[in-house]
DNA sequence: GCGACCTAGATTGCATGCAATCCAGCCCGC
DNA sequence: GCGGGCTGGATTGCATGCAATCTAGGTCGC
């Protein structure tokens, strides 16, 4: 991490998320170099890096920019989620222990009592929900125990990140997501794996529906201002 | 292509699919680069394009080397592969024109008229088998038309080329496989996606039982002097 | 007036020099 | 004799110069 090429790829990696380089912003070697104080070849690394896990998208010769998201790569991003988080879960359901069901119990839990729209936090303030989503996530690959299960996942979550997913979510569709948290740790902690699959692919279709709807609607998803707010 | 950063590229994984650079072997970046006659710059791009595939591990400050893998390397590549396969099979089901359906029909039976067990190739030579056989899937993944499945998948079929799969099967094996592509094609041709998932889902799986089995067997997989030969 | 060609500036791609890090072997102390 | 520390060689990581390529603008011809 002290490594100026990983120093570069999470400055530029940040800049995506959070908006500050807008989809299709030219990112010259020359400028984002001089912008973070090293030199270019550290620079071209992560961008070769970044290009690779879909995030910006870099032409031979011509330098790289920001990839813009089509409804069509979101359909299909949400698509291989809804099949590879599902089959996290299958995996987890199998070999979960009890301690790592009652953190995601917490968790499931938890986030209930930061959800703004159910008057726990200021509206809007999807911070720590998007926080604790994503860690349940994270839990249930981990524990699905298949180191490239995970790779491939980290290549398709970057996606979602830009869109601060949680902001179009109706209260009603945040509710449905909360049920969907409880089942699939009751799925888990039952030890079923077809029901965990089952909920899991549900839960990110859901998602994939929230972002389809609103996408239709004319938001085109450039992230603005807020930094977090990602959801499934 | 004229890109000495690709042209890197190919001759490293050319030479790590077909036996030339040897499961742990370290990929010194000086040395690469006089062996390919250019510098350091496009080999140290190119070995990071090919960690970033898992084909080799990079260390930092150690540099890199040929990935060893390990059976449960095997058995997760090959489960996330049939999940996705099978989904490629399912997308394609639905939007497949007749013409690709016949190309297909067209493979898998060529594929049963190279086949060396069956008499009509010289034992051993599955040069024309895996070639068709790669063709086949590509086809069928190209005809899911999802950009980032396929994405996905080709960072994941990386490793079946290097383990010679199709010298591991029996003809009994080989006999199920023909008649996998042979149902693959007719469930594309009814247009029943369910049906197609399920056959290729078990195709993928029969060749991760012919794989795993043979790894018991004490075969490391150590990629010898045979260039061709993977399958499914 | 419009379009093709050509030139100039800028940018990427490659090569190479220098500093930082790591590994192996040796030496010294116990 | 054995283990810890240290030093030399080698290798990676970063910086920068140069060549190749691309884009933009203008000019010339029709």
């Amino acid at each position: 991490m002290s490594q100026a090429s990983d120093r570069v790829y999470t400055a530029l990696r940040a800049g995506i998320l959070d908006g500050r380089y807008g989809f299709g912003d030219r990112l010259g070697e020359i400028e984002v170099a001089a912008d973070l104080g090293t030199s270019r070849t550290p620079v071209r690394e992560a961008l070769r890096r970044l290009g690779s896990e879909g995030l910006v998208e870099v032409l031979p010769n011509r330098g790289a920019r920001v990839r813009t998201w089509t409804a069509q790569d979101l359909e299909e991003t949400y698509e291989l989620r809804a099949v590879l988080e599902g089959l996290g879960a299958r995996r987890a359901a199998g070999q979960v222990t009890a301690e790592v069901v009652d953190e995601l119990a917490a968790l499931a839990a938890e986030m209930v009592t930061v959800d703004p729209s159910l008057g726990h936090r200021p509206p809007g303030d999807f911070a720590d929900l998007a926080a604790l989503n994503a860690r349940f996530h994270a839990v249930i690959v981990g524990a699905a125990g298949s180191d490239r299960l995970a790779a491939t996942l980290a290549g398709l979550v970057q996606l979602p990140l830009v869109m601060r997913t949680y902001h179009r979510y109706t209260p009603a569709a945040l509710a449905r997501s909360h049920a969907h948290h409880h089942e699939i740790v009751d799925a888990l902690r039952a030890g079923d794996g077809a029901w965990a699959e089952s909920v899991m692919r549900s839960h990110v279709l859901a998602a994939r529906a929230v972002l389809l709807a609103s996408h239709r609607d004319g938001a085109t998803g450039t992230a603005a201002t807020d930094p977090e707010g990602q959801a499934s």
